[in-house]
DNA sequence: ACATGTGAACTGCTTCACAGCG
DNA sequence: CGCTGTGAAGCAGTTCACATGT
């Protein structure tokens, strides 16, 4: 398959909410045109970016709106469950347990981990906290798809290299470094830290202040 | 000025972090080829993301460390103290209150802000969490310029539109929902859900699994 | 008649390659 | 000589415009 862009995919995300919510209104079509409206983007845009997965529309009608949802469910992988370990059981990690977003599309949060003997045994948000020695051998045992970094920047990397080695290879990083991981692992940093160096530099530099 | 890519100004964000690491250690100079191989990108790049601003190297030499940080700082806009309030004293608000990265940036959280009156009055890690009520007044007396929206979506849009109404023209959204601003806001939207979706996009669409 | 699907044109970011300067 | 700064070339993502199918 050809290379599909990080943006196309991101919108086809996009999409899929607007079309489970005309799913739940019961909506039986959809434009490409209505889904860019609501998208901030252009029917064009919309109709190229499916057009890389398969013909889904009837030409004159538009699209089916559960056929489309499927379509994309499947699309983005979210057929099947996929299980979820988070590394680090701090504020960022209890923020991301109770996530709702998380359970609704079929993320299961197998565990969390931490060295520190202070929350080992507790619970975040009902899910366990384990201890992090016990990480290599739950993961051969459970194996879960994907990790969520949420520790200290000085540790994140050392973790990365054990999350590959126990074999995990998708990962979502909340820690505000650059990580260097090998190619067959996909790794998304979410860094706030940056996101906010954004903004400011938007506000300086769009008028006079 | 001309206008200058998101991507470019990701980039600067990056190379700054690696030129306080490197006045941390007392290093004098640095060449575009080590900020690109920490950085993950190639050294014609980073020169070309910094002739967008100016000239801040020696040639054959490099870039002095301590001046190309000022620069950068300078063009982020990280010289002045910036405002922010945390709209949403929920579990993301928490680790947002927390989260070092604001504090050592320069950004001064004034306080969070939200409607249950089980938690107006009370502290989330040591920020007054105030009745949502009293952010008009607020803002017009504090002038915060960036306010971070960690509440739930359904009530992110409208909370928005008061957010701009009360003069905020810079937001940072948590909340999983494409958020309508008006051209004089900038808004970047942190969508988890999105994230993960790209990962397990990944992880269906690399390997038969 | 209407809205999709798609080659072609366009726009903008990245990479190349080298002249210029310390 | 080494490394920057930068036009030019290359490439990727977006937009256009229309033929196509219902």
């Amino acid at each position: 398959m050809k290379r599909i862009a990080d943006s196309t995919v991101r919108r086809l995300s996009i999409y899929l909410r607007f079309l489970e919510e005309f799913e739940g209104r019961g909506l039986a079509t959809v434009s490409s045109e209505e889904l860019a409206r609501r998208g901030g983007t252009t029917s064009a845009q919309v109709r190229k970016d499916l057009s890389f997965f398969g013909s889904f529309g009837k030409r004159g009608l538009g699209y089916s709106v559960p056929e489309l949802s499927t379509a994309l469910r499947d699309i983005l992988g979210l057929g099947k469950e996929w299980k979820v370990v988070i590394i680090g059981a701090g504020k960022i990690g209890a923020a991301l347990a109770q996530y709702r977003g998380f359970r609704q599309r079929g993320f299961v949060i197998m565990a969390a981990y931490d060295t520190n003997p202070e929350k080992i045994g507790r619970k975040l948000e009902g899910i366990e906290i384990r201890d992090m020695k016990r990480f290599e051998d739950d993961v051969a045992e459970q194996k879960p798809e994907i990790a969520v970094l949420a520790i200290p920047p000085d540790e994140a990397q050392s973790s990365l290299d054990r999350i590959a080695r126990a074999g995990i290879r998708a990962v979502l990083n909340f820690a505000p470094v650059q990580l260097h991981a090998t190619g067959d692992m996909t790794v998304k940093t979410v860094n706030m830290a940056m996101e906010l160096e954004g903004l400011t530099f938007a506000l300086t530099n769009k008028d006079g202040n």
